[in-house]
RNA sequence: ACGGGCAUAGUUCAAUGGUAGAAUAGAGGUCUCCAAAACCUUUGAUCAGGGUUCGAAUCCUUGUGCCCGUG
């Protein structure tokens, strides 16, 4: 039997660090599910682990794709399942680390099998939402698909074009694909989550933003400029620095909103996880505790 | 020290003597393919004491604190 040791947490409060010390406990390799870690472009400003942490455990999904290129959750999905495919031939265990909680969900549940949407559908949609405001796209949704409308945070345009998307390229109904059944996965998972106070968390944000501001953020922000219409760029600490090179507003606003926007961020993914009852909660630095709980769990499965 | 001004939510600002309101921060939540994205909901205040009045954030008075000017 194989074993997805899963380590979760907000961001900053000391992922990266436990993932390696388990790697190295139980000889085996980490897989990130970090939707911004994959970018090689993006490095400070997305906290990735060192060059030097890196040589001392194989990761995936670290620098493993181009800002330029389409990903998603669903890639992650595919391309993620088959990198543990591989581990697992080899290891008994493998490690997942990641604060994107959709992306743990992908590996771990997985999605029900949806249609590829040719991107170009997308860009339609989106041109139309900028146009004509988002009720005709509301409208045609709740022709195509009332029951799902009904379901619908029909205020979200991100998720009401979705939903059309689907509707509109395979000519059924996006409910009628929702399934929602778990997928069996070849291996057993097992969740950890990372906690800590929020008050302890939100100084170590604001000192990990200073330090990141030390590394030369702005510079690869600058790099990056040409390209922050990608989504790849939609991610606290970019587009803030973005406004600042506009001008609209300084550097010091800037980095404090940075701060702002990531205990934000840490905000939602505790929110998401915390409904989660398979989450087995550690304090942050319990190591010690938390590989003994591992290894106990493995022992008696 | 003297003169003048100000004091309302964590912050910035509203409110003819008549239900203290907004923005923002903070908090809670949603989320099956853009997820570091995109959305939804919401707690919370009249500086302190005395007085006038049916009724005071508002008027009077004492104190305290802050700001400006003069010395």
């Amino acid at each position: 039997m194989a074993f997805l040791i899963c380590l979760i947490g907000p961001t900053a409060i000391g992922k990266t660090d436990l993932a390696i010390k388990l790697a190295q406990h139980f000889a085996t390799e980490i897989i990130s599910a970090d939707s911004r870690q994959i970018f090689k472009e993006m490095t400070i400003g997305t906290a990735k682990p060192s060059p030097e942490e890196l040589s001392l455990v194989k990761h995936h999904f670290v620098d493993s794709h181009a800002i330029s290129e389409e990903f998603s959750v669903g890639h992650f999905e595919k391309q993620g399942l088959e990198t543990l495919n591989h581990i697992f031939n080899t290891h008994q265990t493998a490690i997942m680390a990641g604060g994107s909680g959709l992306y743990v969900k992908a590996i771990t549940q997985g999605f029900d099998e949806l249609p590829l949407i040719p991107a170009s559908l997308r860009e339609q949609l989106n041109a139309r939402l900028r146009e004509y405001g988002i009720a005709p796209l509301q409208e045609q949704l709740k022709e195509l698909d009332p029951e799902y409308y009904a379901a619908l945070d029909v205020h979200n345009p991100q998720r009401v074009i979705r939903a059309l998307e689907v509707c509109l390229h395979s000519g059924k109904k996006f409910s009628e694909f929702r399934i929602q059944n778990q997928k069996k996965r070849p291996f057993r998972t097992i969740k950890i989550g990372l906690e800590m106070q929020r008050e302890a968390l939100y100084e170590r944000i604001n000192q990990r933003v200073e330090l990141m501001m030390k590394a030369g953020l702005l510079k690869e922000v600058e790099s990056l400029l040409a390209h922050r219409q990608l989504n790849a760029l939609q991610t606290v600490g970019y587009q803030e620095l973005f406004e600042y090179l506009d001008g609209k507003c300084s550097l010091e606003a800037a980095v404090a909103l940075i701060k702002q926007n990531t205990r934000r961020f840490a905000k939602r993914q505790i929110t998401w996880f915390k409904r989660d009852p398979e989450i087995h909660w550690f304090e942050a630095g319990e190591n010690q505790k938390i590989i003994e709980f591992v290894e106990e769990t493995i022992r008696s499965a």
